[in-house]
RNA sequence: GCGGAUAUGGCGAAAUUGGUAGACGUGCCAGAUUUAGGAUCUGGUGCCGCAAGGCGUGUGGGUUCGAGUCCCUCUAUCCGCACCA
């Protein structure tokens, strides 16, 4: 075989041969759909659930399937857990990689209700639009453990766990969840003394067990009702009248709802709820186990909203009492007290005023005669105010007189009763003792209304704002003066609760989760109604199958779109229940699922649940960190609960991976004309910036032609140019979007580039987690590389040409420096540097005009992972089996070919660089100092002063310091 | 207001974790080859300067022989939460 060098051989070809055909090259499109064919064909990356390997569970956050496709950004978190599955499988681990379907939601519906299309239909179409994208991009998922939200088969399960919470209470005695039974065992025993649960305790009735035995059925289930995970009760919620249903808090932004952008409401309805209040503070302490950005874990910290602090009681002053002066506080009357929340219970002499929230349910009753017009004028204020004005609006100081007092129950100093909307009817006790010395808001309010301000530490300045500080010694607090924070808060603790009038007390900000959507596409809640009384359906019963409607709309009486399914009752006799479970329901356990996806008997099958036990590492977007991230957490510690799942946390590793912007391209129309201007000469003109579809152009410049083309209205515009006659555009990095024309398609660029240029284009623009602006532009470097690499094994006429020559020391020092860097930068998940090192390693490999089995081989391995096809193509080139490069053995570097014979040195004094010496590699920090200080080095540079001491950092540098 | 992040050439970025800042890629400049090139190859490219040299990692300070990296200050941008007592 004779051989040219390189580049030459297709020009002498061209001059010789006067019929001659492209160069052959490296073809990604013949490569790439030949072997994902074969991936398919064979199963390649199907994951056994026994082994004697270790395992590895790789996951994506799966995609609801949006009828837009996917767009360039949307690979990018798929292309680096696909790199990890494939470098996990090098490194023999059982690795399981699959993909499934977010497949119930609103857009699917919304488009229902346009069309009246089934959204199965619409869902069905958009998930082949998905499989064929993802596929064409040569992921190693193992297909077929696909699982879809919807399918009945899928949400069975979902419904079957429903019930678990619905027939579980949670005991705070043994701090889990348990079975009904349990609680129904202590019902027939002692009645419901001394029962502790999860719950609103005053939704807990009390009754004996005598009287148990006489309840009804009806009777036992109502009193049951409050106990359960699962339960039903009137609600605040954000009703949506733009989508006819109800969101949850993380599906509203601003007021607005997520999808939509509709105006969002606080209304009162009965609405399921699932009880994740119950596991907040396993929530919080889980997170401390967990490898996840601090980001999320503060996201989810701030969410759960845990406080530590204390509850007081006020007791309300008698009118009578008023002029009595009766300072004997009288513990033994019936009147009411109003509860207090605080987390400073040390500035308690300082509380010089109650504020209620204007929903409190005293109100009513504190209200002097004289003031009842005044308040009842505030809370119909309040009312009007939407729930966005009141967040908008913090600024504002409003508020009520009662009328009424209450007594400061260390003081005992009457305080006035106000009511006012900063204070919220939710949280805490709905209402606090406001310390206008120690908390601003507080502070600001008082001045507004001329209350009285007292300082209760020593080193509080209070002239012009509230001081909350926990430094100083206490003043005017009589049971505590002179002592610190720490001291004064325990005291008080201790006092309050020796004397029946407060505790300490830990809330959280984290509600209950609502847990229906008056909705049509979505797991019907397997519940029906029973002589007024919410029944689980039978588990034999399931799944409770989605049924056909003729409308995807309301009611005509305002039930939600179930209510129109005919015939739909339970055995024929009961009503179901007509909402439907939110979006979050299925993908809260779906990462289970793929452990045992075609199980019919169990939601995951004992052994297979064992053996992968939980996600090692996930990957997804930072939007889900207090919602899906924080559902599923809540779902697996119920199922952990009741022993149905071994580990404690769903998904051990998280990265979430960052956003790829959009860059937008702009032409300057010159206002009132058709005519186009360029960047450089745009300010000489008054113009208009307007998008330009990036397909049509190049390095910032506009395909003319392509331009006249695109629209209309543009066939017969004209340009001002530049001086080298193009046509420049403006750019700016934007979020992808249709409406921007700045949307690059995946598709295209397989098209052009191949599935593996793009695939190492999008690992290496930069670092993972990090927001990053598309540029197209980019791929034809990466592209090169692929080229480049193909042909140190084609070098002449595209022909295969590896040699069995031994390899040279140079050529395996670039290989193993290769082997090194690419190790352990995937060990850190940093996937651009490692696209680099690899580029590095072929130009040097080029240079060298190496082809020889011994490097290139395996240069094939480690490349596996970031170009699949290509690397497939070489490895069955260089005499493998097809398919096998995934069972290939990963290559370990060697030391030894990474040594330098020769070491350059800068030389230093003071740090300032002033030469470069070359030292033999193995010589020693000593060896160097000695031979710096033989030299005339330090005769020249050291202006009669004496080195003081060498710093030698053996590789890297000298430093003299004089 | 609270919390989290980020800041390095025209652009995306790298820096063995305190040791010659700007690797790799793009873009740009020059050259080779070609009828042509959105092809291929070679060289150059942080800024100022003809050069010697000087200056350079958002700002200002500090520690150190030596700082992109460590400490303090401030600023800007992005994200999340937001009257949570």
């Amino acid at each position: 075989m004779r051989r040219f060098p390189g580049i030459s051989a297709y020009f002498r070809q061209l001059s010789t041969n006067s019929n001659w055909k492209p160069m052959p090259g490296y073809s990604p499109q013949q490569i790439e759909k030949k072997w994902q064919a074969h991936w398919k064909d064979h199963r390649t990356f199907r994951a056994d659930n026994a082994s004697e390997k270790p395992k590895y569970y790789v996951l994506d956050m799966f995609p609801y399937p949006s009828g837009a496709g996917l767009h360039v950004g949307h690979p990018l978190g798929y292309i680096a857990s696909d790199i990890v599955s494939r470098y996990k499988r090098l490194r023999g681990f059982n690795v399981l990689h699959p993909m499934g379907f977010d497949s119930f939601g609103l857009p699917a519906e919304q488009y229902a209700i346009q069309t009246g299309q089934h959204p199965a239909l619409t869902t069905e179409q958009n998930i082949g639009t998905y499989i064929r994208q993802l596929s064409s991009l040569g992921f190693s998922y193992d297909w077929s453990r696909e699982v879809r939200t919807s399918d009945p088969a899928y949400y069975k399960w979902t419904q079957w766990i429903f019930l678990k919470l619905f027939n579980s209470w949670y005991n705070l005695d043994t701090n889990k969840a348990e079975p009904l039974k349990t609680l129904l065992a202590k019902f027939a025993e002692n009645g419901s003394d001394g029962i502790r649960a999860a719950g609103d305790e005053e939704e807990h009735h009390s009754f004996t067990n005598g009287q148990w035995k006489l309840f009804s059925e009806k009777q036992r289930l109502q009193a049951v009702h409050p106990y359960r995970l699962a339960y039903q009760q009137d609600t605040y919620v954000n009703w949506c009248p733009g989508l006819g249903t109800v969101l949850s808090n993380d599906e509203v932004k601003d007021g607005l709802s997520e999808r939509g952008g509709f105006p969002v409401e606080r209304r009162l309805m009965p609405q399921w709820n699932l009880r994740i209040t119950a596991y907040a503070d396993r929530l919080l302490q889980g997170l401390d186990t967990l490898d996840w950005p601090d980001a999320v874990k503060e996201m989810q910290r701030n969410w759960i909203g845990k406080s530590i602090g204390a509850e007081v009681e006020f007791r309300i002053q008698n009118p009578a009492e008023e002029s009595a002066e009766d300072q004997q506080p009288t513990t033994n009357t019936q009147q009411p007290t109003i509860k207090v929340y605080t987390t400073r219970v040390d500035t308690i002499y300082g509380a010089t005023f109650l504020v209620l929230a204007p929903e409190h349910e005293l109100v009513a009753e504190l209200t002097t005669p004289e003031q009842k017009e005044h308040i009842q004028d505030y809370i119909d204020a309040t009312k009007r105010r939407s729930e966005r004005d009141r967040m908008a609006d913090t600024k504002t100081v409003s508020g009520a007189f009662t009328g009424s007092f209450g007594i400061n129950p260390l003081s005992g100093e009457p305080v006035q009763i106000w009511i006012a909307d900063y204070v919220l009817a939710g949280y805490g006790t709905g209402a606090v003792m406001a310390v206008p010395s120690g908390d601003q808001r507080d502070y600001v309010f008082a001045q507004h209304f001329g209350l009285p301000i007292i300082a209760v530490t020593d080193a509080q300045q209070i002239e012009e704002q509230a001081d909350p500080t926990k430094e100083g010694r206490y003043i005017n607090s009589e049971l505590i003066n002179g002592l610190t924070y720490k001291e004064a808060t325990h005291k008080l603790i201790q006092h309050l609760e020796a004397n029946g009038i407060g505790k300490g007390k830990t809330n959280f900000r984290i509600r209950d989760a609502i847990f229906g959507r008056q909705r049509y596409w979505g797991e019907p809640i397997p519940i029906y109604y029973k002589d007024g009384v919410a029944y689980g359906v039978a588990e034999a019963d399931l799944p409770l199958v989605l049924p056909e409607i003729d409308e995807y709309k309301p009611t005509e009486t305002g039930e939600p779109p179930l209510g129109r399914a005919k015939d739909w009752k339970y055995k024929g006799l009961y009503d179901y229940e007509l909402s439907t479970m939110p979006g979050w329901a299925g993908s809260s356990w779906y990462y289970l699922r793929y452990m045992d996806p075609h199980n019919a008997e169990r939601f995951v099958g004992e052994e297979a649940e064992r053996y992968w036990q939980n996600v090692d590492l996930y990957l997804g977007g930072a939007e889900h960190a207090t919602g899906h991230l924080l559902y599923s957490r809540f779902w697996h510690l119920f199922l952990k609960d009741l022993g149905l799942v071994t580990a404690n946390e769903p998904f051990q590793k998280l990265i979430n991976q960052g956003m790829i912007l959009g860059r937008s391209n702009f032409v300057y129309r010159i206002n009132g004309t058709n005519t186009f201007v360029t960047l450089g000469k745009k300010d000489q003109h008054e113009t208009t910036a307007l998008h330009v579809d990036v397909n049509i152009v190049e390095n910032d410049v506009v395909d003319l032609e392509a331009f006249k083309k695109w629209r209309e209205e543009y066939a017969n515009a004209e340009f001002i140019l530049e001086d080298n006659g193009t046509y420049v555009c403006g750019v700016e990095v934007e979020k992808m979007s249709k409406s921007k024309y700045n949307v690059v398609s995946p598709d295209v660029l397989i098209e052009r580039y191949g599935a593996d240029a793009l695939r190492l284009y999008e690992m290496f623009l930069g670092p993972l987690e990090q927001y990053k602006p598309w540029n197209t532009n980019g791929m034809s470097g990466v592209a090169g590389f692929l080229k480049k690499l193909w042909r140190l094994y084609h070098p002449q006429d595209g022909d295969f040409a590896v040699t069995d020559e031994a390899a040279a020391p140079a050529e395996l020092k670039a290989l193993h420096k290769a082997i090194r860097k690419v190790e352990e930068d995937i060990e850190k998940f940093s996937f651009n540097t490692t696209v680099s090192a690899l580029m590095i390693t072929v130009n040097e490999l080029t240079a060298l005009d190496c082809h020889k089995r011994a490097v290139l081989e395996p240069l094939v391995v480690l490349l596996s992972p970031y170009a699949p096809h290509l690397a497939e193509e070489l490895w069955v080139e260089l005499g493998h089996a097809a398919g096998s490069i995934s069972q290939a053995a990963y290559p370990g570097f060697r030391e030894e070919y990474l040594v330098e014979d020769t070491v350059n040195y800068p030389v230093a004094i003071n740090g300032k660089v002033r030469e470069t010496l070359q030292f033999p590699a193995t010589a020693t920090a000593a060896d160097i100092e000695a031979a710096v200080r033989a030299s005339d080095f330090l005769v020249r540079f050291a202006d009669g002063k004496e080195a003081r001491k060498f710093i030698v950092v053996p590789g890297r540098m000298v430093n003299v310091v004089v």
